[in-house]
DNA sequence: CTGAAAGCGCTTACAG
DNA sequence: CTGAAAGCGCTTACAG
């Protein structure tokens, strides 16, 4: 018994092995193996013997053991940085989820919210072995930080950020941005503010982008940019002082906002002021966020279910075979108009 | 070259070994091992020189192997049977994530939203030796699959669930929700109806007990429950036909909901008919989600960051031993009064 | 404080 | 179609 390991005491049978399989079959280890996993050159009867003992028995057998044997840990990692609270966040982490469990991996999270858990991600790289994929979603990287993630050796598939040589899927952001911003200045008001949430600079690559379009269309209409609105994020007092500011200004206006989560709280607190939709303010969001359809946002659709779709299964595709092509592809956004700006 | 394994072709090399590693430094892989996990029993100068060789490598250790060795797999997994796009999936997850994270574990999820991921969950059981500890959050389980966990050997917490013998914590749901309608009833209006999601009644444990404090609430009262508002989760369209079939009533109301999400869509609704809030209907919601203080929502506000956080460090205690004490904890609501009920 | 060796539980090339 | 054996890359009891 030298070297058998006594660092697990009290843990309790950990369930039944290979080898009781095999011995309750009346096969090796081997055929256990293959038959559990179906393989074609098992005699049709032995696989079904297997699987029986295996049933009986309550066999499940040990990922790590099958990692550390094939090299494959059959795991997605998908890297986020936005909270997950945001509609974004659950809508992409469910659709990842579909399709990365559909087709056999694991869903390992990871979320980078601030400073500090992005330096200890980057430092520890816990998707390193970790993972044979890593989704990289609404996140903007730095140059050191993509080629970090390079060294990994795990294939990376970026979601909405544009990395050269990586696979990815996004939208034109900048050109979205800028198109909402041509309708807002359409409608003839005299102010166009941008309104997005505060120290999220560094993280949210799209947000950025937007607000360059945002710029983008005042620059080619000869206008300059109103002071830009930005508001501290989350929590249940966000858009209070954005309505303030924008009401303050006492001119008909027109707020193009980063996401429609953002919109719609911006709606809330110009109600609660009293001030007319869109007389006084008209709002224009960005995302397609259902709930937004109740509040009759015009907003920015994006193809959400497509983009993440093709994310995740470009993931599992690269998850299975690392030299699977890795392509770029942009999607197509549409306005849809409601009745928080005018006819 | 017998035996080794050729099956990896392309895949390119995988990074440095601890064996790379000792040589690199100039000991044995024990001493790396030791070394690298900053083991006392290892001569400083000699940890020093180990963690170099591994920062110049690149090193990171294999997770399979480790937990081969070790038994752990430094993993929790979380199951979730709400949509992660709600906001209490998406703040559980973040809580949860934080201190799974901090505690050095990784954070697997596991999500079940109808009949069919939900048989194949219990069927493969993939949390099975894929995780130290697992944590099922707001989901009612079947007395089978609470036997089929049980039978899984990993130490299991509840979030949200009373599942005696087992770890957990949550509110008492049946009485917050008794306690709301009871303050509904005092507002002296005809009609107190309660508006939930459909479809989800095997899922939800919390909805199915506030809905039954409702009904405490009436019975005690001498009232027989109004039809019990039914809609279909999720969608731009959600509380829409509850709005008209509210409004068609002609009596002023009040509509406590199974939560703030709910709520505030069919404040949206209603506004968007006309109706006043609170003098035609009044709106009572559920959870304390911040941005139904944007819509002035009165609420039964849950301890959630309290209940997620002892959730979470339970898990990673028993994901530590699987032995260690498993209680159960119920935290108190507090109603939160906005100007969505009157004064 | 350090090293040689066994073992964790699988998978698969090889031989039959 | 099946089995014996090597190896995946760690950790740790044991001996020094």
């Amino acid at each position: 018994m030298q070297g058998q390991l006594s660092h697990s005491p009290g843990q309790g049978p950990i369930g039944a092995s290979m080898e009781d399989v095999a011995e309750a079959a009346g096969v090796s280890i081997s055929t256990v193996s293959r038959a559990l996993r179906n393989a074609s050159n098992v005699r049709p009867e032995t696989t079904a013997r297997v699987h029986d003992a295996a049933a009986r028995l309550g066999f499940s057998a040990s990922p790590s053991a099958a990692s550390l044997a094939t090299g494959k840990v059959k795991r997605i990692a998908v890297l986020i940085g936005s909270p997950l609270t945001d509609w974004f966040s659950g809508t992409i982490l469910d659709g990842i989820y579909r399709e990365v469990r559909s087709a056999g991996y694991d869903l390992l999270l990871y979320r980078v919210h601030d400073a500090d858990e992005r330096r200890v991600f980057f430092e520890t790289l816990p998707a390193r072995r970790n993972a044979d994929a890593l989704l990289v979603a609404s996140f903007a990287l730095t140059p050191d930080e993509q080629a970090t993630l390079e060294r990994m050796r795990v294939p990376v598939v970026y979601l909405n950020q544009k990395v050269s040589g990586s696979a990815g899927v996004g939208i034109d952001d900048r050109g979205a941005g800028r198109a909402a911003t041509e309708y807002a200045l359409g409608l003839g008001r005299r102010r166009v503010v941008f309104l997005r949430e505060r120290g999220l600079e560094g993280f949210r690559w799209s947000a950025r982008d937007r607000y360059r379009g945002y710029l983008d269309a005042l620059d080619a209409a000869g206008l300059s940019a109103s002071a830009e609105l930005v508001e501290e994020p989350g929590g249940g007092r966000f858009g209070v002082s954005a309505a303030d500011r924008i009401l303050a200004g006492a001119v008909p206006v027109v707020v193009a906002c980063e996401s429609d989560g953002i919109a719609i709280r911006l709606l809330a607190a110009l109600r609660r002021r009293g001030a007319r939709v869109p007389d006084d303010v008209a709002v224009i969001g960005f995302d397609g966020q259902p709930e937004g359809e109740l509040f009759g946002l015009t907003t920015v659709v994006q193809p959400v279910a497509e983009m993440t779709g093709w994310a995740a299964r470009t993931a599992v595709a690269l998850a299975r075979d690392a030299n699977a092509p890795r392509e770029r592809l942009e999607l197509p956004t549409v306005l849809r108009l409601g009745t928080t700006t005018p006819r």
